[in-house]
DNA sequence: TCGATATTTAGCTAAATATCTAAATTAGAG
DNA sequence: CTCTAATTTAGATATTTAGCTAAATATCGA
């Protein structure tokens, strides 16, 4: 869960995040919406692995991204709900989810 | 809101953030729940501040820090939402937020 | 005013992060 | 087998970050 905060702390991860959330993507399509290097792009696409945000398709030459929807979602959902904010009934509801 | 998930990129600083969810507290009593020294939770705190996350209020030598729940439901809500995560139906569900 | 207490500021170090270019890797096309 | 395209790895650098100690600031009580 700390490697996914970390993960949304920088702008361009959220923003992959983002477009994955269109359909998968290959880490060259991704990069083209960035004002970055590829090897910087790669970098960004290893913390969201890390994290377990998305997921890495090899297909030919090229690696096709898919985002985890899931992961992202208990995360988000997790810490949320611990503050009472919105979110709340979905799933099994964990009430007692604290630390 | 760059701020925001900077600010929650943080062990320490999330933390801080779910002990306010219970009642705002002094910098001291804060810092009495971790393992680092009062200057280093007190540059947390000016992180939180920074983002908006809290806010001070100096009560004699005291100062309370309260949580500015609002602004992480904004942020939270307003990042899930984009992804069509739980949460969903809140205020006026502002559908095209983005970036 | 003096001394004690609470908090922040200054100044520093070590580690992490974001970025780059150049080179390595891998797979398909001819 | 060789060339090309896509991506990642290596290696370097600059910036940011989290942490520390010591010192400054501010307020209270005697």
């Amino acid at each position: 869960m700390n490697t996914v905060f970390k993960a949304l702390a920088d702008p361009t991860r959220r923003k992959v995040l983002e477009l994955l959330r269109q359909h998968p993507m290959s880490a060259g399509e991704l990069s083209d919406h960035f004002p970055v290097s590829r090897p910087t792009m790669s970098a960004h696409f290893a913390v969201l692995r890390e994290a377990d945000l998305i997921e890495a398709n090899k297909i030919g030459t090229s690696v096709i991204y898919q985002l985890k929807l899931s992961v992202l979602e208990d995360a988000l959902l997790g810490f949320t709900q611990l503050f009472g904010i919105g979110a709340g009934e979905r799933k099994e509801t964990r009430e007692g989810a604290d630390e």
